[in-house]
This record gives structure tokens, C-alpha cells and sequence, in this order.
DNA sequence: ACTCCTTTGTTGTAAAAACAACCGACTTGT
DNA sequence: ACAAGTCGGTTGTTTTTACAACAAAGGAGT
């Protein structure tokens, strides 16, 4: 667990914690590090969990498959995010999506009711803790409110150009890149693949932005 | 604010918090409280906020219009019930949507970081507050990604039959009534609503539900 | 009772999306 | 080098949705 220290230094969740604070509040917090492989399901829609996570190697995708097989990308979860933070609750049902390593992945994981108890022992920085826990799940919130903006517009066009211009607006460029491939980028967007690569196509005919991969450029 | 203790004690944010220990809490955090009357903006998109709010009296609506005058109701928030929690955090740059009063409504304003840093003074309830002000986050999370469910539906009747089949299964009855209008529902779920109306006829033809203004049957 | 306004349902048309099937370019593994 | 699989783009057809316009029912206020 050791070897993850620098990333969870670098994480919202221990942002202002010193190494040597970190290290004795895995202890404190008793957390466990499991390993997955590519495929492998970190958790499954239905379930019930005490913990919340923090992915510390790989890549990891939240999403739901309906009645028909349409599969929603909910989230993608990069290096030193968390999850899980939002079904810790009291009477909380059940997990409402899979999550599922997309690469070989390590996660580490907490006891949220220790995180949220503060111990009577000395983690001094334990209060901290619970204050960046708190802005990371505020910060889940406002990302999902924006994937409900960009859903919520009628034409497959909106929904496009709603999400692009934010990347572009969040990456601070016109050219910017994007995480996902077109199926990924159509199961968050909850569009056709095929329909919205032809909207796409559209758009560039069209002079409004130009693409190569997951690299766009507004014009 | 006294008048509404009541109120307060019921909320998730008060859970288990005594009438005296709210009253002191309410000048240990000080608590400002704010009347509007119907129509009234509580809150506008773009706005940087410092506050998380609870609903006293009334019924607020926290809702979207995007460049084309689609409006998208995100939220319906009844008494008790808290608004702002997620645009309180280092950095969370500007308020993504309106928040509206429906009638007229009382709203008590807190200092979020007041809350989050547990103060030296005596407040032994403190931290009890914190933890219930995380619970609450997180389940406003969770009701986020469920209407995230439906919405990712590819059509109408799939997005109708998602949110009707939760309804029914939270007000564990197939008969059941939901909070909204047509046009809301409509907004709600983002698609037309003449188009939605159709299609609840025809579901209702088809044998599959009954309804009467926002009471519903699940056959 | 009357008017005004809101809510809901209905219909037809035009536009858009889903769907299916296919192709070519690239990767990956053997 | 080859085969299998993935990814992105294209096209044509079918289904669905949005949109517009209107009618009927009910409520609120005068």
C-alpha cells in the first residue's frame, strides 16, 4: 500500500495531508488495497457496501446496462478518484450501476463510517479529511448536473456541441481532447454511435470544428 | 426562524439534533433566514454562492433553460429539503442552474464552512450535523444518477415506464401519485410533452397503466 | 356566470434518430 | 504475415420524436 502514498497525496480526498499523516491514517481508517484485471467488476449493481474507494492505478468505468443491453456510461473514474461515496448511507439501497476495470487496476478501500467518526485517537489531520470528502462528493454532484445538461438537449447536434464546448471551456483550449471513443462518447451522451459519428461528420462538413481520434478542435 | 424548529428538528440535516441544540446551533452557525413569493428567484444560474439553504415553507424549483428556451426542471425541492450543498467547495466555479420559488417560501441561509469546521466552542452536535450533511449529499447524488436512468432511455415510452416503475417501487404501491404536471413530467424526463401525452394515452390503451391527473395505476 | 388561464389530450406533418448492414483502417495476438 | 477483433465512418430504411396548432376540461378570480 506504501507505494500508492504519493498518488493518494496527490488525491481531493487527502489534499493537505502529509505522507507520514497518510500513512498512519490507513491505519487509523483500516484500509485495504485490492488489485483487479482488465474486465474484472469492482462492484455490481445491487450490491450493498460499506466502503468508499480510491482508484489508484488503471481506469475504471461506472455504468448501467438496461432491460435491452443499451449500455450508459455513467463515469470514468482515472487515477486517485474515488467512488462509492454515495451509497454509504443510512438506508442507501443498493448500488445503482456495475463498475468495472477497463485496464489492470488497483483500489484501495475505506471503512466510511470510520472516515466519519472522528476518532478520539490523535489524526489531526482526520477533520481535514472530512472536509475534502465532503467538496469531492459536492464536486460528483456538479458533474453530474452537467451530464444531465448535455443529455437533456433534444437533438443528438445539441447534445454534441454542449458537451464539446464544455471540454473545450474546461480544458481551457479550442483544441482539447477528449476521453472516450465514439461508442463510449454515444453511451455517455446516450445517443446512437452511428447517427452521432454522422452528426459529427456533419459539423465538420459544416466548418463548425474539426477532428482526428479523441482530438477536437472548435472553429 | 424560532417557529420553524419544527421543521428544522425533521430535516435530514438535523436528524437526531434536539430543539435546544438546534436553537443554539442556529446562532452558532448563523443561520439567516430569507422569505420569497412565488415566481421569486432564490438563486441564478451563474451565481457564486457561500450558503447551503434549507426549504422552510413553500416549494422551490431548481430548473434549467438552455439557449433555446427548453426548460428542464433538475429538481423539485419540498420542506425540509436542502439546496446549494454542491456549489459550496474550493473552486466549484458558478451556480449551473435557476432556483425558483413555486409558492411562496421561507429559505434559511447557512455558512457552509461553519458547518464544516467544527468549532472550538461547546456545539456537541456538531459533528452529528456533518454527518448528516453527508448522508443528505449523497443521496441527492443518487437521485441524480437515477435521473440519469431514465433520461438515458432511448425512448419516450422506456423513459416513462423507468420513471414510473421507480416511483411505484418507492411509494411501494402500483398505485401511486407523482409531484409533477404534464409539462413538468415532460421537462422533467426532457422530451416534448404533446408527444409524451400521446404516448401515455397509448400505454393506457394498451393496457399497461391508468391514470387521472398524477395519480397512477401500474397494471 | 363569465372570462381568462392553465392543463391535458389529439392530430398531422416534418425532421431527426435509431437501426442494420457494410467497408476500410488499425491493433493485437499468434 | 495472417487472422480476428476493434474502431470509425457511410448509407438507406424504418421508427420515433419534435413541433405546431387546436380543442376540451377544469380552476381562479371578478
Amino acid at each position: 500500500m506504501k507505494k500508492y502514498i504519493e498518488i493518494l497525496k496527490r488525491t481531493q480526498l487527502f489534499s493537505g495531508v502529509s505522507d507520514t499523516e497518510i500513512s498512519a491514517m490507513l491505519n487509523c481508517l483500516q484500509a485495504k488495497l485490492l488489485t483487479f484485471q482488465k474486465g474484472d467488476y469492482i462492484f455490481r449493481e445491487g450490491e450493498r457496501i460499506d466502503n468508499i474507494t480510491v482508484l489508484v492505478k488503471g481506469k475504471l468505468l461506472v455504468q448501467h446496462d438496461d432491460f435491452w443491453g443499451n449500455r450508459n456510461i455513467v463515469n470514468v473514474i482515472r487515477i486517485g478518484e474515488m467512488f462509492g461515496e454515495a451509497y454509504v448511507a443510512p438506508e442507501s439501497g443498493s448500488l445503482l450501476n456495475d463498475v468495472i476495470a477497463e485496464e489492470d487496476s488497483a483500489v484501495i478501500f475505506f471503512d466510511v463510517r470510520r472516515i466519519l467518526t472522528v476518532c478520539s485517537t490523535a489524526c489531526r489531520f482526520h477533520s481535514m479529511v472530512i472536509q475534502n470528502l465532503f467538496f469531492a462528493i459536492s464536486e460528483k454532484n456538479r458533474k453530474l448536473v452537467q451530464k444531465i445538461g448535455h443529455m437533456s438537449k433534444r437533438s443528438t447536434r445539441a447534445k454534441l456541441l454542449s458537451y464539446l464546448s464544455e471540454e473545450a471551456k474546461r480544458q481551457n483550449s479550442s483544441h482539447f481532447t477528449i476521453p472516450f471513443t465514439r461508442q463510449q462518447l454515444a453511451d455517455f451522451l446516450c445517443v446512437d454511435r452511428s447517427a452521432m459519428s454522422n452528426e459529427l461528420c456533419k459539423m465538420r462538413d459544416e466548418g463548425l470544428l474539426q477532428f482526428a481520434k479523441n482530438q477536437f478542435i472548435l472553429l
